[in-house]
Formats: C-alpha cells, sequence, structure tokens
DNA sequence: ATTAGCACTCCTGCGGCTAGAGTGCTAACT
DNA sequence: AGTTAGCACTCTAGCCGCAGGAGTGCTAAT
C-alpha cells in the first residue's frame, strides 16, 4: 500500500461520496490533479481491487468502494475539517440554554445532528438503571388522581399518575412518598427494582397498599426502553441508494426498533474517547447493511453514558460526520454539565 | 343516480381498494354476481364516468375512482363493519390500563390505531391553553439544579428544569411555588400568559427573581407545539401508490409539520359526533393531494379536546377506518373520565 | 515503470413491435 | 327500450434488438 495507491484510493472515495456514481479512471486523471495517466491508474486501480478495496459493479463500469475500502478510508486516509466557529456556536446556542430536563438535550441533539449532517440521526439517553433513586414528589390532579414525580439524581425524570386508593386521605400519601425517598434515596435504581422483585420485601405489609403500588410502579419503569431519540428520519429518502422503498423500509423499520439500535450502538462504548464507525456488513443487523453508523459518546460526571450517532449510506461524508459528532458529544457532555 | 349505478360504483370502489389497479367492465361482471354483462357495466361506467364519479388513467385502462366518485362512496355507499369484541377488548385493555398522565394516553392510541388500520395515525392531544392551572410542586434535581412540575386541571403535565437562584435556599424556591399556585390556580393558562407578558404585572417585583423565572418558564411553555403525536409513519411505504420516494418524502414531511397536521384537522373539530372525511383535493395542502384523511374527535369532561386521524393513499379502506376511529375515540374518551 | 492505443465488455437508452386488456359502438335480441 | 354479443379500435407494458458510450485490460512502445 504505497503512497499513491493511498492517494487513489482516497480520491476516488472523496469522488463517489458525492457523486454517487461508479468512478473511472479517466475521471480521477483528469477531474483530479494526480499527474499520472488513466492507464497507470487503472493498473493501480486493478491492484486495489486484488487488495479487497474496490468492487466492480459490473466489467465495463468504474470501480466503487469496498467496505474495507470505506474502512480504510476511515482509518487512514480522510482529512478531518476544521469545524467552524460558527458551526460550534450554533450548537452552544442551542445546548446552552436554559437548564431543561435531560430528555430535553436527548431530543435537541438528535435534531441539531440530524440538521448539520442531513442524515438521519440517534441518539441513546442516559440509562435508568445506573442512576440512583433521588427525591419523589406527589401531587393532586384531581379528586381522584395523584401524579407522582420521581428523580434520579442524575435528572432524569419520570411522571406517573396513579388514582388515589380510596383508604387514604392526599396528605397521607405524601408522607407515604416522603417516607419511600427517604428510605431509598441514593439506591441505584436497579438495585431498588431487583429488591422489589424480591417477595420477602414485600412481606413486611406495613404502608397499606400504595407502598405497593410505589414499589410496582418502580418495578414498571421502562428503563431500558425510551432510551433511543431518533431524529431526521426523512434525510435518508434524499440518498438516490434509497430511491427503493424496500430498502427505506428496512432501515427505517431497523431504526424503530429501539433494543435492536441501542444493542448496535452499544459497540461504540468501550472506545470510550474515539468516534465509532460502523460500515456496511460489520454491523450485525442485516437491515442495515447498505448504511454505516458513526458512534460518538458523551458523559454525565465523568463517566460515558449515551451515544450521539448519525446514520446513512455507505457513501457517507464520513469526515464531516465524525467531526460533528465528535463537537456535538463534547458540547453535550458540557451542557450536561450541571446534572 | 339508480340502484344499479350505485351497485356498480360501489363494488369498483370496493375492489379497487383492494387491488389498486383499474377496474374493467369484465372484472365487475365476473369476480362480482351482478348479473348484468359487461356490456351493460360498460355503458354505465360511461355515465358514471360523465357524472365525475370516475376516472380513466387512458383510454383502455379500466377505471378508477375519482375524488368525487370516493366521496360519494364514503356519504353513501359504503357499509360499516361491525367492530368484534375482541377488537374492542384489546382497545380497552390498552387503554384502560393504570390511570396515566394524558401524554401517554396520546401515545397509546396513535400506537393502537396505526396498528389496528395499518395505515400512519395522528393523535392531537389537548391544547394546553384552555386548561387551568391546577399545581405547581418543586424538586431539587441536584444542589444547584431545581425541578418545577405544573400541572393543569386537565391532567397535563410539563417539567422544567431550573437553576436554583444563588441569593435563595431551597425551601423559599418552595415556598415561592406555592404562593404561586395559590394565586393563580384554576386561572386558564391562556389568561396567565397573557397576563405574564402584560408589562405591568412584573412592576410588582415583590418576589425576587425567581417569581419572574416563573412566570417567564409559563410564557415559554409551547401550547401549540407538540400536541402532534404521530405514529406508524412507515406504514404508508406499503402501499404501491407510493412506491416513489419523491411522494412519499412529501407526505411523511408534511406530518412532521405540526403547526399544518394541526390546521388540517382543526377542520374536523366542528363535527362534533361525526367522523370526519378529507379526500384528495379537498385538502388544502396539496403536499397531501394523493391521500385521505378520516378524523374522530375525542372528548374531556365533556368537550371536544382533540382528534384521533389516519392518513392513507385514497384508496383507504373506509369502512374500517371510520368505525375503528369512531370506537376508538370513544374508548379514549371513556379512559380519560378520571382526568 | 509509465503510457498510448486498441479491442472488448457491458450497461443504458431508444425505437419498434406485439400481446393483452379494455373500451365504445353497432346491431341483434328480448 | 333496455340489454347483450360482437367487433374494431386504442393504449400500455413488456420484449427484442440495436447503437452509443463508458470503462476496462492488455499489449507494445517509450
Amino acid at each position: 500500500m504505497d503512497a499513491r495507491k493511498r492517494r487513489i484510493l482516497g480520491t476516488l472515495i472523496d469522488d463517489y461520496i458525492v457523486s454517487a456514481e461508479p468512478v473511472g479512471s479517466r475521471t480521477l486523471a483528469k477531474k483530479y490533479g494526480l499527474g499520472i495517466s488513466s492507464a497507470t491508474i487503472r493498473n493501480e486501480m486493478a491492484d486495489l481491487e486484488e487488495l479487497g478495496f474496490l468492487e466492480q459493479p459490473h466489467t465495463s463500469a468504474g470501480r466503487v468502494p469496498s467496505d474495507r475500502g470505506y474502512r480504510y478510508y476511515v482509518d487512514e486516509l480522510m482529512q478531518r475539517p476544521q469545524v467552524g466557529s460558527d458551526t460550534v456556536n450554533r450548537v452552544r446556542m442551542v445546548l446552552a440554554a436554559p437548564v431543561r430536563e435531560i430528555a430535553w438535550f436527548i431530543h435537541q441533539t438528535a435534531q441539531l445532528v440530524s440538521d448539520m449532517t442531513a442524515y438521519p440521526s440517534v441518539v441513546v439517553a442516559p440509562p435508568v438503571n445506573d442512576a440512583r433513586l433521588g427525591d419523589i414528589r406527589v401531587m393532586q390532579l384531581n379528586s381522584g388522581t395523584l401524579l407522582l414525580v420521581v428523580a434520579t439524581d442524575s435528572g432524569l425524570v419520570e411522571n406517573r399518575a396513579v388514582p388515589l386508593p380510596e383508604d387514604m386521605s392526599f396528605e397521607q400519601v405524601v408522607w407515604l412518598a416522603q417516607e419511600f425517598a427517604r428510605e431509598f434515596r441514593g439506591m441505584p435504581i436497579k438495585e431498588l427494582k431487583d429488591r422489589i422483585l424480591d417477595p420477602l420485601a414485600s412481606d413486611e405489609e406495613r404502608y397499606h397498599g400504595l407502598w405497593e403500588s410505589l414499589l410496582g410502579w418502580m418495578s414498571d419503569w421502562r428503563t431500558n426502553d425510551d432510551r433511543v431519540t431518533l431524529a431526521g428520519s426523512l434525510n435518508i429518502l434524499k440518498y438516490p441508494e434509497f430511491r427503493d422503498v424496500g430498502k427505506v423500509e428496512r432501515v427505517l423499520g431497523f431504526l424503530e426498533r429501539e433494543q435492536a439500535v441501542e444493542q448496535l450502538l452499544y459497540a461504540a462504548l468501550p472506545q470510550s474517547e474515539q468516534v465509532h464507525v460502523i460500515i456496511g456488513q460489520e454491523s450485525p443487523f442485516d437491515a442495515i447493511w447498505d448504511c454505516s453508523v458513526v458512534t460518538a459518546t458523551y458523559q454525565l460526571r465523568g463517566h460515558i453514558v449515551g451515544q450521539v450517532s448519525v446514520i446513512g449510506p455507505k457513501r457517507m461524508q464520513y469526515a464531516h460526520v465524525v467531526t460533528t459528532l465528535e463537537m456535538v458529544s463534547e458540547e453535550l457532555s458540557r451542557a450536561l454539565k450541571w446534572a
């Protein structure tokens, strides 16, 4: 893999990323001043194909990058652009807004990223399981209905309306919730749920049915659903590789399966700082074998808690996406400093 | 418009709804035992075309219903099926779940409807403006951050995290929120917001900056955004009329414009009980001229507050959709009885 | 090692053609 | 007078073959 081969491969991919058409030796020689003739390029391209970096849709078409070609491009060739300060400012403007619930930041980020990259974006919120119980508040929606609001120490919030038990007054419930919060504050939600499911715990029976309601509700807290926010999914319709409705259906259908998405992006977690790229068949899910996924992680209190991610055709603007995600995830971590 | 013409028109539309292909006289005569020859049907179809109920894609194709044809079908011809008790039960099972926030019901309903009809579904939540201020609670997310929870009397809930003002203690904030709630409880949110925007009100300045924060936050409450929930949008990809990505983009793009959708469905409000149908070019939005929209309303405390709706190709299963929506909206109203 | 030249391959697009479906009209029938 | 059989006509979808073009691989010259 000498310098010239790298140069050719890089240029070819650059061109294919914007043109979406197989690239021929002529195009490469003419359009970009490589200083070598098309014949030489042809030879090199034949080599590159043998090495597995390029593919030919058919004999007399130009070359197209293979998964492996993209991989090499992403790992070695692509040149990351500088992120414009106006872009950074835009992100900061949005995320530096008055403090909000974490869920709000997640949504904004997804929206922002899909706007900035013109690909669909997926953002995974911090898991509830790892968080600890913060506080509980009760309010009365109307005569027969209560609203319970539970917060974790990490700023995640969940509301749930419940009927007011007939044999209890509102004040009793408030007191009960206080007791509950006092007893369990600081306990990891996961542990709390485990304990709830332990039959011994319910033996006590000391606090009426509502105590159980509270416990039952906690255990019902969807901790793994609902973590995934999708934005800009329609962006995918813009790319010619998805002119076929069947493909669109497969990809968007996949993105709606939250557990699958979460599992996919889980792969990005170990690589702490690095932005993680999944190209085509590197994915365990065949529904997105025509796609690439770029993922960055963000942090809350120094721990990685979630992912910001972009999905698009394999012919993706990797350089732009990678730098954008790096920047956004950093800004998101910063914006969550308060939490 | 004699009985036979009606019969023919009805059968033709029934067939077209499932086949999606222009229907010829032969098909009609053979497949359905109409007891008349194809020649007679041809004559009748020519009449029906002259009357504006049918159209011909081209000379030697079968006939296709026109917007007017569908309209007549919906108003006069279609036979509503009985809703199976198992279907009703399924809906009740979902909606009769332990009491939740209204937003939860809206989501569930949208999901349910798109599942049951296999079309995208849109549900509009009750407007915040019409509701009255219920209660406010404050909780501490962490040392520097508060969570405000505001509920309306109609069960709508909104959370907002805010920074704790430096010169106030948590207890002071709690007290302040109580005061605020006490002073304004029962006031329509709209009025509250108007009052907030009135410069005179802020003259008082009696309760520090946080009072203003509270007011400012109230005025920031998105009352008209966020009312629209979309579910099952991918369903549209299943129908051959949307095999073209451009069309999909137009329609789904439209559905993401919440204000537009709200405005469209607003047309359904006056017709209280009735299910409302918009066919093709009857819509003021040309993005959905290839579509039909069926809308039912639901109630909260005896008032119509929102819409449950389905969008699909003009060749829609009107009978099924109309009865389904009627049933679901009724069940939704019932499920919201507690609010 | 590079490059010009050339024969070869394969896709794409176009025109023409045919088969099939469906119509409208006419004439016969009840 | 309404209905129906028959028939000529129309229009499309699909297929074939063909030419043009793009791109390749190979060979021979530089």
